[in-house]
DNA sequence: AAGTCTTTCAACCGCAGCACA
DNA sequence: TTGTGCTGCGGTTGAAAGACT
């Protein structure tokens, strides 16, 4: 009985017992506004679960489903539109690299985002760039890609960012009240990538503090990685310590251990600046990086290539450009994939 | 201005897991 | 133990909007 319902019971209430297919006629497609009020009306004042008797009981034309899904991923007050920010961004390209296509576990760590929107993030922007690189989004290449390009320079942007935002707020502000900080710019320069991936001493504020922090939810990384490989370190008492440092402080993830296991004087300049800054400074190589092969070690990085200088276009384009993540894709990754390239990695 | 192509995202579909009778 | 209904998840679709020609 899904969408198409043939649910021949209505159990609102005992006298309103039978009613054939031709009253169940769903309504399927785009919501009204009236059918909007009145599934928010109706959880306003009976709360939300038990979706087929809700659907019923509202008057709604809908399937429980239906029901369900439009207020979890639209009417729901706590839902956050508007653009993925960076930090969202690199957020989800870690937590993907981690659990895959797990859409409600990765959105269970970006309050206010719902699962359908960070999938539809996924196949909109991450798989497009993979296909002009003409490569499958599962591919090794492709996620060494995002990896040590991608992630790297999501980073660097979001410090940029935030670098230049402080300048230009941090006389005006003082902590309380509403974040005067942009959406993509919510963590202060010094300590951005702890703040992101920090649980933090605030147990169950979340997202943009008014400091121009983003802080996690209380169930975010570090409490509930469950049986995946989480350093033990990683706890709001050491995310307190490098908070107030440069340092990026502990590692928190495979991929953070495993950029802070590559070798600071290769050619890669932006990772490099990056990784000397102490992003995910623990030094620890995480589960995940069984699987890969080490970028330095193999030969990713051609001593010939000037990576300065194109990462200095890089970085003009991310200042002009409107899509965070678009510039970020570039002849950098195209060569990234060439076969000379490819030759020397053990796909 | 009109037609076509591309992108985005809300909504649907099918399935799996769970609770309960 | 089994059947039924409900919920939640991930994959997919299609309408609408925007970009392009």
């Amino acid at each position: 009985m899904d969408v198409k319902g043939r649910s021949s019971i209505s159990v609102c209430n005992d006298t309103d017992i039978l009613q054939n297919d031709e009253d169940l006629d769903l309504r399927r497609g785009p919501w009204t506004v009236e059918e909007d009020l009145t599934l928010i009306n109706y959880i306003a004042n009976h709360g939300e679960g038990r979706w087929n008797s809700l659907a019923r009981c509202a008057g709604l034309k809908r399937t429980g489903k239906s029901c369900r899904l439009r207020w979890l991923n639209y009417l729901r007050p706590d839902v956050r539109r508007g653009n993925i920010t960076l930090e969202e961004q690199l957020l989800i390209l870690e937590l993907h690299s981690r659990w895959g296509n797990r859409w409600s576990k990765i959105a269970q760590h970006l309050p206010g985002r719902t699962d359908n929107e960070i999938k539809n993030y996924w196949r909109t922007r991450v798989q497009k760039h993979a296909k002009q690189l003409k490569c499958d989004v599962n591919s090794k290449q492709f996620k060494d890609t995002m990896r040590y390009l991608w992630m790297p320079r999501l980073v660097e942007r979001i410090q940029a960012a935030s670098a230049s935002a402080s300048v230009s707020v941090s006389s005006s502000v003082t902590g309380t009240g509403p974040s005067p900080v942009p959406s993509t710019t919510g963590i202060t320069a010094s300590s951005h990538h702890h703040h992101l991936f920090n649980n933090h001493n605030n147990n169950n504020n979340s997202g943009f503090r008014s400091s121009g922090q983003f802080v996690l939810p209380k169930t975010s990384i570090g409490n509930d990685f469950g049986g995946s490989q989480v350093t033990p370190s990683y706890t709001p008492d050491n995310s307190s310590t490098a908070a107030s440092s440069d340092s990026f402080g502990t590692p928190v993830s495979d991929l953070t251990d495993y950029y802070s296991a590559i070798p600071i004087n290769n050619n890669h300049p932006n990772p490099d600046n990056y990784f000397q800054a102490g992003y995910g400074g623990g030094g620890q190589v995480g589960n995940y990086s069984e699987s890969m092969t080490s970028p330095a070690a193999a030969g990713y990085y051609n001593p010939g290539l000037d990576f300065q200088a194109m990462d200095q276009i890089n970085i003009n384009n991310w200042m002009d450009s409107d899509d965070a993540s678009d510039s970020l894709w570039n002849v950098e990754d195209i060569w990234f994939l060439q076969p000379h390239h490819l030759n020397t990695t053990n796909i």
